[in-house]
DNA sequence: GTCTATATCCAGATAGAC
DNA sequence: GTCTATCTGGATATAGAC
């Protein structure tokens, strides 16, 4: 029995986890309120009522993924604070490791797409509202950190530490939307190019 | 007669205009998808019946919306690319007016969020589509365009002229989305910060 | 547990009243 | 010309069949 219900719990797992996984592509390329759950269960493979069985509603899986975005991408953060790295070389590996991520994992380029869109959308659900506005503001605090650690350093340019955290996010948000148009084809520029920004 | 006709038809012009602005609010922050016509009627002071004597249909507001955009962003290309100034003037102009406009003029900063919305979504009017895959390239040409004059002069840095119009654009782009969400508090980077991408 | 059929609701578009 | 009332279609969510 106990046998039993471990498989079942996996495979219920993996059906969830194909749901958010369909949801992520159809919400990230048509925006929340044009997809249509129909859509959501054809390409999970699974007929709209089993969806039922593993979100209340279309609203929750959105929810569920911008919980999860802001998961990856706060976490990613904590670690990259906590490298041994001088400041300067956490710049470069951060921006490095997101283009890369963007150019190679479609699915990374649509985590950033949907934060951009419900971040700029006031058409999401209010649950997700409040994660964004409780969570939005620590991948900018941690960058504008470690920009203040190199400015005392001497490796960073001195400026005003969040507005070279907002550029440093806004060209990263804004080549993932470039991303999301181009598929696969997209090419991520020369970190060094976005570098330049913030040396001194 | 005369002059009622021509009374007439200002005041037509008007209220499209007004609808027209009203829908560009709406569809910057909410999308196409999650934007109701009772809401652009309502915000237009009108009936959606009445809307309907102005556009066939939602979409059909949302197509003029993105003509419009890419009229007034090829527009301004084409006259930068015309002054007579030196191309890294040219780029540092075009950099100041863009971050100016985004600061303060919302409607500016909609248009930016609508050409992105529309970009990166599958779920827009196919007229929509179209004008998008024809007109969305001209920007990016012209700026590589420039980057390359500047190139030949030695005012710009020696780099794929199209990564470095993607990198302009982009940023550009994700520094729009952002003001979206902040209002009239968003305080524009200094325009400096993205000319080091582009110098020697 | 999974799917199919259906109830319910809501938004887009229309038509008719003033 | 403008608004109000209505028709119609489509999508969400549910409930019942297998």
């Amino acid at each position: 029995m106990a046998r039993n219900q471990e498989t079942n719990q996996k495979l219920k797992d993996e059906r969830r986890e194909r749901i958010l996984s369909a949801a992520l592509l159809l919400f990230a390329t048509k925006g929340l309120a044009a997809t249509k759950v129909t859509d959501i269960a054809d390409a999970a493979g699974m007929s709209q009522g089993l969806m039922y069985h593993y979100f209340k509603a279309k609203e929750e899986i959105f929810t569920e993924l911008i919980r999860g975005a802001f998961e990856r991408i706060n976490y990613a953060c904590c670690v990259l604070e906590e490298m041994p790295d001088p400041p300067q070389e956490k710049i470069r590996m951060a921006i490095a490791t997101l283009l890369q991520g963007i150019q190679d994992n479609a699915d990374h380029a649509r985590y950033h797409l949907l934060i951009a869109q419900a971040t700029a959308s006031e058409a999401i659900p209010d649950e997700a509202r409040v994660i964004i506005d409780q969570e939005n503001q620590l991948p900018y605090e941690a960058i504008a950190r470690i920009m203040q650690q190199g400015q005392q350093d001497g490796s960073i340019r001195v400026h005003d530490p969040n507005e070279l955290a907002l550029v440093f996010w806004s060209s990263i948000r804004g080549l993932a939307i470039y991303r999301a148009l181009h598929g696969d084809k997209f090419k991520a520029p020369d970190p060094e190019l976005l570098m330049r920004v913030f040396l001194p």
